[in-house]
DNA sequence: GTAGTGTATGTAAGCGTTTACCTATAAATA
DNA sequence: TATTTATAGGTAAACGCTTACATACACTAC
């Protein structure tokens, strides 16, 4: 590997001095700039970014915005999927040497810092791209379709794709997927996960849309029982798959010896109720969101990338997969 | 930040020793390993891994993946796509110290290496799946559904429903999506980033499947103007855009004017046909291929995902939008 | 008793950068 | 002419870690 060492000594100057020249800052004459840059070129050199990083004591500052919603939230039992995010974005922020200020962009000023992490899904898309216009941000668990905005997310379609192929090859016969409204993003690609692995093993999706916040459980699961009943259903997220396994016990369908139910997230009444379900690695998210804006922040200009973090399928009572 | 000198002091112990309980190398007595590890807990600390790698010298070597297709396509002028990519790699792999080899892996027996890359999707899931099992691997415009390894690809979703949308905005009225096989992710990928932009507008998708090593354009062209002519038609990819492109002149139909097309991926000859398109980045993803595998390669254990990088519009002759 | 061996720990030299601080000119100002 | 000031570039100390080498002690083997 040619260094910063190698630079200097070819083009005669001190190593300093390259420093100068790639960091544009301080003085440096325009002839020995050249000399410089014609060494680099020569040599081929690349400044490892690894030293970089750790020479520079910069402490960037950065800003977690959080909704009232999520603020809210996190005070109670439900919180637990953020707060699990939020605290592997504290621990993980002090090895990049980044302060992290939680903030609530719904009733502050968003005050002016280097990068920002916004969690979850409440921000408009204009807020966001104004935002990203003027910084460096992070979406997490968070993704806007056409925005070009870095984000990680947990990867539906792959973890659905995974119990549909792993039940299918376990022998089941009539899977179902049992669905949010499919205009969210998060809802549309587990559901394409779904479709994707039944149509590649010949299978007839079964499906069925509903609004778990506002709909009752009992008129979809009716329609979904109706043709044939399914032995695993596959739920979009943890809350369905909670009142599925609640009114289908009302109904006296034994879990799992007639019916398997399966959620998305792994929320923590989902260990409670022994329901098997797709773990979002909350703390990996965190993470990596961190690690992203940390990498955003230094040598600026990658291009942006969506991440989708595999999800983990564990399985509890609720199912024979 | 709390460094592995405080951690030291705290324990009473030099630095050394710090870091030799961190990496279970050489001699630790039990009491003084305890020490050092209640020492941390303490304060809370976390190494630095920009810092580890630094003072790690391990030079990793990795097996560039390749089947004998692609081989075979580099010489030739089709092979641009992957010779940028290849090149990209080659580039980056030198600033994280790995020792690229590249090689067929349908002719030679693979050597022993400390991790692969391995580019395209020529490679059976097996093979994939055993390889990944014993060593790290990084997928490379490749992702395997279910599979969970780590895969770099380009967004399929996301740039198509940025075209549409964009094409929507911009007052196109029929706009029709011309795509292959479904049965492939990647044009599935694509395909679903139509639907779901034409949905969100309340627009009625208008789709023709053809596969353009097999069948005729022409018929797939017919079949797609037969109700209602398109004034924007949106390719899977760059070969079906030319395709389509030079049918249509062939028919008398002006490009742009009457009918624009958009193409995918950007090969040698969008350009030379004035295509527009949806750019893959290349070196981009050659380049987070190799810092993947070096994250994999150091810190092991980080959880797999796979990393979607945006496509960039290029707005050439072929198109109004 | 002397040498050899296994165990345990410390010392210090890197790894490739950045940057505070210092020195040396030449030009500008008094 | 003497003093300031802008410009140019060098020196060396960090940054937090790994690791080769040195040291020290307690055994065992002859």
């Amino acid at each position: 590997m040619v260094s910063i060492e190698d630079v200097a000594k070819e083009a005669g100057v001190s190593i300093a001095t390259v420093s100068r020249v790639l960091n544009g800052s301080g003085y440096v004459s325009e002839e020995t700039e050249l000399k410089v840059l014609q060494a680099m070129k020569k040599l081929g050199y690349r400044p490892s970014l690894t030293a970089r990083a750790l020479a520079k004591k910069k402490a960037f500052n950065v800003g977690l915005l959080i909704s009232t919603r999520i603020f809210e939230l996190l005070s109670t039992e439900l919180g637990e999927f953020y707060r699990i995010m939020i605290s592997a974005i504290e621990n993980s922020a002090e090895i990049y040497r980044l302060d992290v200020r939680i903030l609530n962009f719904e009733t502050e000023e968003i005050p002016k810092m280097d990068g920002y992490i916004i969690v979850g899904s409440d921000m408009e898309k204009e807020q966001i791209e104004s935002l990203a216009k003027s910084s460096k941000v992070v979406l997490l668990d968070h993704y806007i379709e056409g925005l070009r905005v870095d984000s990680i997310v947990s990867d539906g379609y792959d973890g659905v794709y995974f119990v549909t192929e792993l039940a299918i090859s376990s022998g089941f016969n009539t899977i179902a997927h049992l669905h949010g409204p499919l205009k969210y993003f998060g809802f549309r690609d587990r559901y394409n996960g779904y479709i994707a692995a039944m149509t590649k093993y010949g299978r007839l999706p079964i499906t069925m849309e509903y609004d778990e916040l506002h709909e009752d459980v009992e008129t979809a699961l009716r329609k979904l029982f109706r043709d044939r009943k399914p032995d695993l259903i596959i739920c979009s997220n943890d809350v369905i798959a909670l009142q599925t396994l609640k009114k289908l016990q009302e109904w006296g369908v034994r879990i799992p010896e007639d019916v398997s139910v399966v959620g998305f997230d792994d929320i923590p009444s989902a260990a409670k109720n022994n329901l098997s379900t797709l773990r979002v690695q909350k703390s990996e998210m965190g993470l990596n969101a961190v690690k992203r804006l940390f990498e955003l922040l230094n040598h600026q200009s990658t291009h942006p990338y969506k991440q989708c973090v595999y999800a983990t399928y564990v399985k509890r009572g609720s199912s024979l997969v």
